[in-house]
DNA sequence: ATATATAGGACTATTAGGATACTAAATATC
DNA sequence: GATATTTAGTATCCTAATAGTCCTATATAT
């Protein structure tokens, strides 16, 4: 169980977009080639941002991505609500078991505190935490190279 | 993004076994019949946690599986790294993107804190507290039926 | 008008999970 | 010790999800 490659590609995506100005667009091929991942897919996946709510787009020429908020305002768990649709679930299948817990089922309730607790914490880390601690570590060596 | 079924027809197993006096062993296809999920696959489920050591079995005439430590020592957090080999993981990508971080990447960081929350919480829910509050919450009705 | 850029759908490939079937090995019991 | 019983282990199939590509429609700045 791991999060989708969808997931990272949009966390390094939005990240290499904190770095534009507000106001300005980038073009897709430009951001894919920064963040060296296959561009087709990666315009799949700011799709999925877009209808999220997460990064706004404009078309034709001139065109291209920008984010909706400030980078302060997006968390990880926005990222990973936008892309998977939601935090690990329990899927119940008490349709193929013959259950007749309609309620307040114990082992849901537990899965369900879980996917809170990592949904706080998920929640508490925004993309201009990781850019931020990004520079600040010091990995820039081709950090930069590849998103300035 | 889920918890596999693989789970959950590892935890309802693991609840039935509690109702088994300790030394007495069960076999798989009376447990598959109770709480209703296909024998062939169970038996592949318990497989997994007889390695994972949560249960033990007996191979023979009058075989079978029994838990190998008490109810209340088997998490819920055990079974889903029985069943899944760990909790969700973030799975970088850095050998496809150009990125040369080789520790505490805050992306990796701020996943890795959140999967450890999560582990907290299952970690706190053991086999005997779903078996006790699936009792007391008076589902009794067919719970009891397919478990007794 | 036209060049340029995203939107969106269709499509393929690869992988993981769910499920089954069959063979080998262990053991209680007679 | 032979045998019936029962789990272990493996090989296989099916299905669904993920990863990734490509082509066409649509919007827009100039």
């Amino acid at each position: 169980m791991k999060f989708s490659n969808s997931i990272e590609y949009a966390i390094h995506g939005l990240v290499f977009l904190t770095k534009v100005p507000a106001g300005k667009t980038t073009q897709i091929t430009d951001i894919a080639m920064a963040i060296n991942v296959p561009e087709a897919y990666l315009r799949k996946v700011f799709q999925q941002l877009v209808r999220g709510g997460l990064l706004s787009s404009q078309k034709g020429a001139q065109g291209g991505f920008y984010l909706t908020r400030e980078p302060e305002g997006i968390s990880l768990k926005d990222v990973v609500e936008a892309i998977d649709g939601s935090l690990p679930v329990y899927g119940c299948m008490k349709d193929r078991r013959n259950c007749s817990i309609t309620e307040d089922c114990p082992v849901k309730e537990a899965f369900e505190q879980a996917r809170l607790k990592m949904g706080e914490v998920l929640g508490a880390t925004s993309i201009k935490d990781l850019h931020d601690d990004l520079l600040s570590k010091r990995h820039v060596a081709d950090w930069l190279k590849v998103s300035a």
